[in-house]
DNA sequence: CCTCGTACCGTACGAAACGTATGGTGCGAT
DNA sequence: ATCGCACCATACGTTTCGTACGGTACGAGG
């Protein structure tokens, strides 16, 4: 079976609680390390369900009242934990935000100027935000940050110049080259 | 129809580049708003065609060689994108992290100390960074960042010192408090 | 007691996103 | 002229998402 980011969050959350029951799990996760792996509740029913079905987890029916479903770690849940902990783990990280990409959106314009500007204290903030960056650029140094698709700011300490340089960059530069692109084809 | 914000980065970018096919798309933003917002490049065959049956986008044909569509912005999508740029963004944005989970899961330990600790290597770039986060954070003062559930790190110029005191009050702070809450269970 | 309200807890299910795998197309090099 | 490779498009099975609903305990007020 093949086991996602979530099942090992599973995992690992179970080892460190001991036996635990999905609704105590999705309150250990959403104040602390579901800020780092986001997923709905419902992944909590049911993912450890898969994991039993692999062997990871045993499973504990609640014999009265309310329905409810304990779950501890195997000896194969632990050996898999370990395992994945000691891999090799990817160096970039993922992020989704609205907000940057409808200022992208905003600072672009469209071709007939036709797309509405955002409101003034929105762009003001993003102006206050970028400078910020390049100050810090500034402090942290400089370096290239181009990577193909897929999320991919990078980690570790590079992380804060890679990623403020890559707002910086955006949104000084990316821009430009994306309306020369639109002129040269215009000419044609 | 239900639109999602990948259907506003389609409609934006057509808006942006003009007439535009999918493949078009793909390579304009994969090294540019796609860091904002990643997706499999399939998205962008699939979601013109939906934008396409609410009227939003217009397709056009090639009529010889390479079947390829061309898409185009139409009143109703222009519409559309203006209002939801006119609209109130959310405040948070979503992040996914690999190798800060792991590092959680680590610091954490296991009941019995049996799941392995990761290499010194990178147990040492953690610290570095928690050491510069904190520096960062006494820059730029402190205050509460706890938030409800899904990711909800803070935007704007709050960005840096909510983000940084998360990092640094996880590594330091939840993994005692779910230790804790280990122990007076297991007293009882 | 006993009901009623409310916070707590669990799951079903349709819709969307994902990602791999595959197959066609054109163009330049040999 | 054909071969090879980069370019481009889509099908499709799987996973994730998130809403919406339904049951369960427990305490307050009658």
């Amino acid at each position: 079976m093949r086991l996602s980011t979530t099942s090992y969050l599973v995992l690992g959350m179970v080892a460190l609680r001991g036996p635990s029951t999905p609704y105590e799990l999705k309150r250990a996760t959403s104040r602390s390390v579901g800020y780092f792996w986001n997923f709905p509740h419902t992944q909590l029913y049911s993912e450890p369900e898969r994991l039993a079905a692999s062997g990871l987890l045993a499973v504990d029916l609640e014999d009265s009242g309310r329905r409810r479903k304990t779950y501890s770690l195997t000896p194969d849940g632990r050996a898999a934990l370990r395992e994945w902990l000691a891999a090799p783990t990817p160096e970039h990280f993922e992020m989704r935000d609205v907000a940057e990409l409808k200022l992208f959106f905003n600072e672009a314009g469209s071709p007939d100027d036709d797309v509405p500007k955002l409101a003034q204290e929105q762009i003001r903030q993003h102006e206050e935000r970028i400078a910020v960056y390049e100050e810090m650029v500034s402090r942290y140094g400089s370096e290239d940050w181009a990577r193909p698709r897929m999320i991919t700011l990078e980690l570790g300490l590079e992380m804060e110049h890679a990623a403020l340089r890559f707002w910086t960059a955006l949104a000084a530069g990316t821009i430009d080259d994306l309306r020369r692109e639109r002129e040269e084809r215009d000419v044609r």
